[in-house]
RNA sequence: GGGCGGUUAGCUCAGUUGGUUAGAGCGUUGCGUUGACAUCGCAAAGGUCGUAGGUUCGAGUCCUAUACCACCCA
């Protein structure tokens, strides 16, 4: 006999129901194609994980997705598919440097200073000290992934990967070698690709001055830009071929001021007359549209920034200059050569990085890239073919729409943590060799001295083939052949174009395959009042306080319901409150199903009948279970647990155990029918409700199970107890009944009842432990009253020796009155019953009832009473029938 | 400039083939410890579903326009 205590202590169980699946192996896919009998015509269900950073810290974000992917894999092993959700994290470039370096500089010395190599076995050390954290933490989420295929994306096999594919890339003339423009971030010392950059309003300042001509006829040309420090590298200026004010100029040459180079005025279309002075300065270096003038009109490009945004020797005087202070030193140099026209504020458009939001620096400089338009073609095409379907469907268009406007991606960065470009240079004959495996010379000329390319790729391109690399690819590997394609792409709508578009290139590119045929995208996190979680702002919710205080599940249950895919979230830490409120609730129902079926002493026989109560939980279980399915398959998870937790609060803990109390308590066949239908329904809940709470359910389950078979006497599942309920069968759709109408109606009339009874109590401050005496007066139900009287008299609070039913209606006097349908019932309230009041109210819903048959009068005479389908109709000729029986006796009453 | 999402109760949000009295949690008010649960129960107050049109027998849901907020792309 199990004694559950009163309360869900979650840290009870957790752990402990964690470690028993990992060690019971449910983790692992069945049919694994590395053993014998696997069966390649069995269709699994794989996901592979977004791979955290190896040393990200947890936020809000990581509970996210690891539920809702743990939904999707729970779901589809408890429908007994072959399931894998494969683990792993990400080497994650920029931010595990980052860290490292921050590391040194707290150790006074720098990663230049201790030199390329040491500092790369430092960061491993650090990825080996931190990079169990983040998965331990997914482990405490109750991630049923498949730990033993855990990858990380600098492993040696996904490094071969890595070779492979630029390799191959570079073979068929894909990958090339700058110099072109990118985007150089001064702090971190590396190019990074647009998607790295973002764009910021914010104000400054717009300024005019002269560009004077060189012909020292003292004429001028007036230019604005936003960015005076960059005039030491103009090499022309533009003006529109139809601006009648600058044409003159055309040809002509200006003077660079301070400096006093001659540069050419030239026309070109993509100049905006009414722009500042209609007059465009160009400088092909810094700006990426100087850049295409430039070369249209041959204009010499000249480099005036170093590599820490200083400005370098072709600026003159301002070379060493940092490049914010050189904008403020030229201003003023030109202001006391007589340049300056005026200044005004503008909002301007600031290119900030990413990470660290630096100023972000547009230059020319010597990169590689990956020629786009290839790959995204296809990758756009497969998409229009319905090869991959997005959940929500609107970021299809938002897929295609970049991919048709794709740019080449720049993949090399300035780093010293990554996958090291596959490239080496010769010192002798200067032979540039790409290579699957390290060369120990040259091949044109057979010289050893080679180098390495210093630099390393970015980040997203070990990420790109991240769904078939942790299969073992470029190997054809049983994993891979088995498991890749994978099903579900799940991940966040933010890395859209990051990340999916690169999977979906790459694995086409390479694999001939779209790795995954469904992207589920989800929203963002964000704080109580909708803002974006930041340190700065201080509303940063740490999930691991979360669960400490509330549990694992009411954190998981709390990121996927009420939220739908691909919007944004709210999240509070009352709703997690609620939802811990919720699992605890789950557990009572437990104890209380738990503790009929332990007093269950004899077998329910089958021929005893059910009771209004049964059918109607029954009903409402079967309907829940199909909607259940249906919003599975629809990928509504969070819509899917709202009905569950409805389900399991509203109706079978607030009606149905209720109502099971009398019905156990009569003992012999009633209460063991009843124990087995308690059972039958919440085993159903459960393994509905575990993909959602996967421990409180686990937990509950394993006492119901063992509660069931100590008894021996009540329920067992269709094809047995399985060992634990991740492996439970998931409950099938089951098709509808008819007497299911009939048993909701019913049992929603006696809701009815009970409800009025209650709000009358409620009105008369009736203390709820007082019976009530009480009257029914009914010709058509008398013996649906008579029936389901012990439900009335126990929900509501009757008096059950007092209780009479009647088709005709007997003395009342005294009584305060209440109808329901053509169901009168009079109750004996206080001694000193206030009839004007009791008048007042049987007024007030006379006349409510009278504007309702008002309404569906004039409904039912309107075109709707031909147009609208007869179920619809009939549905509203029912409520009218009953609103006009309840004025009926109401008018009767009232004399 | 183009695109996308949102606007529903005091707050945070659900509401997917249009079906006629719009739901939840939290908060508020009143009552309450009936052996599953005070991490609870019963009852109540609270919404012309951003605005204006349109389609339809019927619109929170579909269409058009518009306002505001947020995001994405240029």
């Amino acid at each position: 006999m199990t004694e559950l205590p009163k309360a869900y202590d979650f840290k009870e169980y957790e752990e402990g129901i964690y470690q028993e699946w990992e060690q019971k192996g449910y983790f692992k896919p069945t049919n694994d194609p590395n053993s014998s009998g696997h069966d390649p015509s069995v269709e699994p269900f794989v996901i592979v994980i977004p791979p955290p950073n190896v040393t990200g810290a947890l936020h809000l974000g990581h509970p996210m997705f690891v539920t809702t992917e743990d939904i999707m894999v729970r779901y589809h092993r408890m429908k007994g598919e072959p399931t894998l959700w494969v683990p792993g994290t990400d080497h994650a470039g920029t931010a595990t440097q980052l860290q490292v370096e921050k590391k040194l500089q707290s150790e006074g010395t720098s990663r230049e200073e201790v030199g390329r190599e040491a500092f790369e076995k430092r960061v491993w050390e650090w990825k080996e000290k931190y990079g169990g954290e983040i998965t331990s933490q997914l482990r405490r989420l109750g991630a049923s992934c498949d730990w033993s295929r855990e990858r990380f994306t600098l492993d040696d096999g996904l490094s071969k990967a890595v070779r492979e594919a630029f390799v191959q890339l570079y073979e068929k003339g894909l990958v090339y070698q700058g110099p072109r423009m990118i985007n150089w971030s001064p702090g971190l010392q590396t190019a990074v690709s647009d998607l790295e950059v973002e764009y910021s309003e914010e104000e400054g300042k717009l300024y005019y001055f002269k560009y004077v001509l060189a012909d020292g006829s003292g004429e001028y040309l007036p230019v604005a830009t936003t960015r005076p420090e960059t005039i030491p590298g103009d090499t022309g200026v533009a003006v529109h071929p139809e601006d009648e004010r600058y044409s003159k100029f055309v040809g002509k040459e200006v003077l660079v001021p301070v400096l006093g180079r001659k540069i050419r005025v030239v026309a070109d279309e993509y100049v905006t007359r009414e722009f500042g002075t209609g007059a465009l300065k160009i400088t092909p270096g810094h700006d990426p549209h100087d850049y295409e003038i430039g070369e249209r009109h041959h204009l010499e490009l000249i480099n005036i920034m170093n590599k820490n945004a200083t400005l370098n020797e072709n600026t003159g005087p301002y070379a060493g200059m940092d490049r914010f202070k050189a904008r403020k030193q030229i201003w003023a140099d030109m202001q006391e050569a007589g340049l300056v026209l005026k200044e005004e504020p503008y909002l301007m458009k600031v290119p900030r990085s990413q990470r660290g939001g630096e100023i972000i620096e547009p230059l020319v400089s010597s990169q590689w890239f990956i020629k786009m338009d290839s790959l995204a073609a296809k990758a756009a095409e497969a998409v229009r073919q319905g090869e991959i379907t997005f959940v929500p469907e609107r970021f299809t268009k938002v897929f295609l729409n970049w991919m048709e406007n794709i740019q080449d991606w720049c993949i090399s960065r300035q780093l010293w943590w990554g996958h090291r470009i596959p490239v080496w240079y010769c010192d002798e004959c200067h032979e540039t060799i790409v290579s699957r495996e390290d060369p120990s010379s040259c091949p044109k000329c057979g010289s050893t001295a080679l180098r390495q390319d210093p630099d390393v790729l970015d980040t997203w391109f070990s990420s790109g083939l991240w769904p078939f690399s942790v299969f073992g690819w470029p190997e054809n590997t049983p994993d891979f052949q088995y498991f890749y394609p994978t099903s579900v792409m799940e991940t966040g709508y933010d890395i859209i174009f990051f990340w999916v578009a690169r999977m979906v290139m790459d694995g086409l590119e390479f694999t001939g395959k779209v790795p995954f045929h469904t992207v589920y995208l989800h929203g963002m996190i964000r704080d109580d009042k909708g803002q974006k979680m930041s340190k700065t702002k201080n509303n940063v919710i740490d999930p691991l306080v979360l669960m400490d205080e509330y549990g694992t599940d009411a954190l998981r249950f709390t990121l996927v319901v009420g939220s739908s895919p691909g919007n944004d979230q709210n999240v509070g830490v009352k709703k997690v409150e609620a939802n811990r409120n919720f699992a605890n609730k789950v557990w009572n129902i437990g104890r209380f199903v738990i503790s009929a079926i332990n007093r269950i002493e004899e077998p329910a026989l089958e021929s005893i009948q059910w009771t209004l109560a049964d059918s109607w939980i029954w009903a409402r279980t079967r309907q829940t279970v199909n909607a259940v399915n249906d919003l599975f398959e629809n990928y509504q998870f969070g819509e899917a647990g709202r009905q569950v937790y409805e389900f399991l609060w509203n109706d079978f803990a607030d009606w149905y155990l209720e109502a099971s109390k009398r019905q156990l308590a009569e003992g012999a066949n009633r209460a063991a029918r009843t124990a087995t239908l308690l059972a039958n329904v919440l085993d159903l809940m459960l393994r509905l409700l575990h993909p959602f709470t996967p421990f409180v359910t686990e937990a509950l389950w394993g006492y119901l199970k063992a509660a069931c078979q100590e008894n021996g006497l009540v329920y067992k599942p269709i094809e047995g107890w399985e060992e634990h309920l991740i492996v439970g069968r998931w409950p099938e759709r089951m098709p509808h009944e008819a007497w299911e109408t009939d048993a909701i109606k019913d049992f929603e009339l006696v809701q009815e009842i009970v409800r009025s009874i209650r709000n009358l109590r409620s009105e008369y401050k009736i203390e709820p432990n007082k019976s009530l005496e009480a009257l029914f007066v009914s010709e058509s139900r008398a013996d649906f009253v008579e029936k389901n009287k012990h439900l009335l008299v126990d929900l509501a609070g009757l008096d059950e020796q007092s209780l009479t039913v009647h088709t005709t209606k007997p003395e009342t006097e005294g009584l305060t009155a209440l109808v329901v349908e053509d169901i009168e019932i009079f109750l004996s309230m206080t001694a000193d019953g206030d009839d004007q009041a009791d008048r007042e109210r049987l007024e007030k819903e006379l006349a409510e009832a009278e504007s309702q048959i008002a309404r569906l009068e004039k409904l039912l005479a309107s075109p709707f009473a031909q147009k609208a389908p007869a179920q619809v109709v009939e549905a509203e000729r029912e409520k009218l029938a009953g609103y006009k029986s309840s004025a009926e006796k109401l008018r009767e009453r009232l004399g």
